[in-house]
RNA sequence: GGGGGUGUAGCUCAGUUGGUUAGAGCGAUCGCCUGUCACGCGAUAGGUCGAGGGUUCGAGUCCCUUCACUCCCGCCA
């Protein structure tokens, strides 16, 4: 019999009565009464209460022990009476009378609590993480990160993935994020990359013939944090297949995230076929590509109805006239909501410094009209073709707004967001899922104006590339596509090209030579030319999945041990200075600090 | 790199228009209490009000600088 324990913490019901038992475990609460101490003591498994009283020879030495102090207890389970039975816990019918005890590891006095609902400064947090970690709501949520992985794992397995490791140490990258760097001490003045994502290593298992890869691949990335972001580390379920096209991939994922989500969330699914709204669908109904469709409300474009003769908004169509654009969002039956509704919407638009949402609700007496500030410069006629346009009913209001396209994107989605939270329209209880397709391959870039990549430069485009197609190479269309759930990106994926002639005409569109390309992607591009299967994968982002299931918003909250915004580990002091030695070792000297 | 928020006891927070000795709850220490499950009751200790400078007769409070944490923008193929 193991000497620290006969069950765990979770384990005793009414069975187990006049049993003799050994619990291990940390003092989670001590209600002292003076001649009779209870104490519940906590384990990975739950929570059992112990007694103890002032009979007892330990009784004393038991009422000083610190909360958190890990002890073994041994004595007999009993029955509670009646009317002292605990319903919130599994052990609350019995409790454990203690005959001896013992410290297995003193605790000093908490900085912070473990035992309590409360919230604490990060700060803290991330230096005891030890102690933040044995609280229950991350405890728990860090057990969920677990299963989910090895639910996955099965899933991937049981349809004929293989899972492989790739190379943390490899090769920097030209394009893309900031890479983290590590010095190579027998290649002096060279340096190892840790890899963004295992992308090429993935396409390269597809040349060496495996046919399914996947792995929970950490991915490494030098950019600032979000609340959704970890600076530095976070963890994909990587995944690509040969001979497949992009349906094949959009079948294994969305089966997996849908068994993921129906067996570790109680919420429901609004499709499990999810749509797949092409990339510029998707920019005109919700002004992003990554649309919260439990938000109902859509954005239309209403441009042409300002160059219209009846309608008389002088502002609108003088920016209309110089090439902006007018879209509209319509709430339904809003007819009734006061003015201030609408007032503090126009006020918060105009707070992020757009030039504020026109707005008017479409009323019926005996004639058409439009009522609220700027009503009076639509004809009754330009109403009837509005409402034609966007499917409004008498009773509906319109929010507008009249700017360049990226901007009225931005903003226009912005205000979906915002009038969907204010008519409380989104059901939190949902998860909705959604496809976005048909990404262009390239965008330009605002500031320089040059045309770049949009996504992946080793995405597959939709055609062959005529001369036709590559004189307007913004129209080019890739196989790339992303899943997006609730607002939130959850990964992005491609088929990929396969036909190095066709990479280097892409990246000839995107300034690269023939020669930059070689010299960049010498593995990938050597690789492709030795009979490459025509391939294609995708990365779910494993942390955005679990945040989702376990309803926080927060990336820290779903991972063990993170760092701070700073990208500090403020438990294990990390980044630190290093010896004199270990630079000179690694042919490196540092700049004089200032 | 830029913008917002926060910073007062070990923890969570209050602190009025600038005005006497900076408070509460939890935790700690001590005492009382045999049925609690956020046990209860009483007492004690615990403070560079993030730091530095300024205004003022007087600053936790006003001003300037700076640091830390956090959220956002940029960035994240």
């Amino acid at each position: 019999m193991n000497k620290y324990r006969t069950h765990n913490c979770n384990e005793l019901r009414k069975d187990d009565l006049e049993k003799d038992i050994s619990l291990s475990g940390w003092i989670n609460k001590k209600r002292d009464h003076g001649n009779l101490l209870f104490i519940d003591l906590r384990d990975n498994y739950g929570v059992t209460q112990c007694i103890i009283d002032k009979e007892n020879k330990n009784f004393l030495d038991l009422e000083k022990t610190q909360l958190e102090t890990v002890i073994k207890i041994q004595g007999k389970v009993v029955s509670r009476l009646e009317e002292t039975i605990n319903k919130d816990i599994a052990t609350g019918e019995i409790e454990v009378v203690i005959n001896t005890f013992q410290i297995l590891g003193n605790c000093k006095e908490l900085p912070m609590p473990v035992f309590s609902d409360q919230e604490y400064a990060e700060e803290i947090r991330l230096k005891y993480r030890f102690l933040d970690l044995r609280r229950k709501k991350i405890h728990e949520n860090i057990i969920l990160r677990s299963k989910v992985i090895s639910f996955i794992r099965s899933e991937m397995t049981k349809i004929g993935f293989l899972e492989f490791q790739t190379p943390i140490l490899t090769s920097s990258s030209p394009e893309g994020a900031r890479d983290f760097l590590v010095p190579s001490r027998l290649n002096p003045g060279k340096f190892y990359a840790l890899p963004q994502a295992p992308q090429q290593f993935k396409q390269l298992i597809m040349i060496s013939g495996f046919d399914k890869y996947f792995q929970i691949a950490p991915c490494f990335r030098d950019e600032d944090a979000r609340a959704d972001r970890s600076p530095g580390e976070f963890y994909q379920l990587d995944l690509e297949m040969s001979f497949v096209e992009q349906e094949d991939v959009f079948n294994v994922v969305e089966k997996l995230l849908v068994n993921i989500f129906k067996k570790f969330s109680t919420k429901k699914l609004m499709y499990e076929n999810f749509p797949k709204i092409t990339y510029s669908d998707s920019m005109l109904k919700y002004g992003s590509d990554k649309p919260d469709l439990r938000n109902p409300l859509i954005i239309t474009d209403i441009t042409e109805i300002f160059s219209r003769d009846d309608v008389s908004f002088e502002i609108f169509k003088k920016l209309v006239k110089s090439g902006s654009r007018v879209r509209c969002i319509l709430t339904k039956n809003t007819k009734d909501k006061p003015r201030s509704f609408f007032e503090n919407i126009d006020k918060w638009a105009k707070g992020l410094g757009a030039s504020g949402l026109a707005y008017f609700t479409f009323e019926k007496e005996k004639n058409l009209s439009a009522k609220g500030p700027i009503g009076k410069f639509f004809s009754e006629q330009a109403l009837t073709e509005i409402m034609k346009k966007i499917n409004a009913e008498v009773g509906d209001s319109i929010f507008m707004a009249c700017d360049k396209k990226s901007d009225l994107e931005k903003i226009t989605s912005l205000a979906r967001e915002k009038i969907g939270q204010d008519l409380n329209l989104i059901d939190e209880n949902i998860f909705a899922f959604c496809w976005i397709v048909d990404y262009p391959m390239f965008e330009k870039d605002e500031v320089t104006n040059k045309i770049k990549f949009s996504h992946n430069p080793f995405s597959m485009p939709q055609s062959d590339l005529n001369e036709k197609e590559l004189e307007n190479p913004l129209d080019i269309l890739a196989f790339q596509y992303d899943i997006v759930c609730n607002g939130i990106e959850l990964s992005s994926g491609a088929i990929r090209n396969h036909k190095p002639e066709l990479m280097y005409k892409l990246f000839s569109i995107a300034g690269y030579n023939k020669n930059d390309v070689d010299e960049k992607f010498s593995g990938m591009i050597n690789a492709l030319s030795y009979g490459a299967p025509p391939h294609g994968g995708i990365a779910p982002g494993i942390d955005r999945i679990i945040m989702l299931l376990a309803n926080e918003k927060n990336i820290r909250e779903v991972t063990m041990f993170p760092m701070n915004q700073n990208a500090q580990d403020l438990m294990m002091r990390a980044p630190s200075e290093v010896s004199v030695e270990q630079l000179k070792d690694l042919n490196l000297s540092l700049k004089n600090k200032k």
